[in-house]
DNA sequence: ATCTATTGTTAGACGAGTCTAACAATATTC
DNA sequence: GAATATTGTTAGACTCGTCTAACAATAGAT
């Protein structure tokens, strides 16, 4: 699947299935405050994203996603999701930044990448090493800056048991 | 310091950097084939950042960072390997898509995401806990989709330690 | 020193995405 | 149900960054 939308039309896609989600009457207004955009930017790009057949759109009414709209918007928003929760949950970013940067990286990280850190989220999570996990020691080192005396105890632990 | 430069004009200065760094000759030609973009633009990006006096350039002649520039540009290269470094190195992307990704992503993450990536990365690289380090586990995981026998076992030795 | 190849510049078109201003349709209120 | 407020659309300007085509300067070869 190429990436087949500029990062601009995603974002209408994203807005639109982000509003649709949160059982909101989905209008160009509605859409307008979501992305900090004029209402005539959103017309416009309603009319691009009617003619490739990702959105429904009558002139003054409600505005829909086709299938097709969904699935690519459905796209994004796990883009989003992956990133906006890696960046909190394993780095520790405040969700206000997290969000920031999850809505910009999503256009243009790859697949893979993608894929890597979900994998490295799971992993981080999955991999808790005794009682105090990843995820704990690197909020450690982050606020002390150096590593945490209880995995560097734990190493010697580890070296006596399997003598 | 706010980020000042459109990604264009980052990737422009970013380029000028490198082939500066690789004791090439900088000109336009070559910076129009490093961006795979035609030497009209490059012209014209030159004009642009003269302009804002981060370049200096006179017609036919070799290109130059001013201090500014220079410093505009060891920042967006700072960016750029440290995306890759943690791309290559903490998720074990392959060479190239770890360039391409930070490439991207270099223009649109915030500082602090940035500083959490590597940090990141220095603490995996610095918490080995045990003679198999962090990078290594992971690795396992991602090829065979569980946790590593040794990851589990040292558990379970740590727990035997402490009793 | 001239001729040719290469490199660089200028001018101008184009696409994407935004905006403002003006107008049109729908909703709301009295 | 007419007056008004809100929402939506159209038209057209503008910025950014790219491109092609045509022309100009420099470098290299004979």
């Amino acid at each position: 699947m190429v990436r087949e939308q500029t990062a601009s039309m995603e974002d209408y896609l994203e807005a639109i299935a982000n509003l649709r989600e949160e059982g909101k009457a989905v209008r160009v207004k509605q859409v307008s405050q979501v992305l900090h955009v004029k209402m005539p930017s959103v017309t416009s790009a309603l009319k691009k994203l009617s003619g490739e057949g990702l959105v429904r759109h009558e002139p003054y009414g409600y505005i829909e996603l086709t299938s097709r709209g969904d699935k690519a918007a459905k796209d994004v928003v796990g883009r989003h999701k992956a990133l906006s929760c890696f960046f909190s949950q394993a780095l520790d970013i405040d969700p206000g930044t997290a969000e920031e940067d999850a809505c910009k990286i999503e256009h243009v990280i790859s697949r893979l990448s993608l894929e890597r850190l979900t994998k490295f989220l799971q992993f981080t999570q999955a991999c808790p090493l005794g009682e105090a996990n990843f995820s704990k020691r690197y909020k450690y080192y982050l606020e002390h800056g150096e590593l945490p005396e209880e995995c560097l105890l734990r190493i010697s632990k580890v070296k006596k048991a399997s003598e």
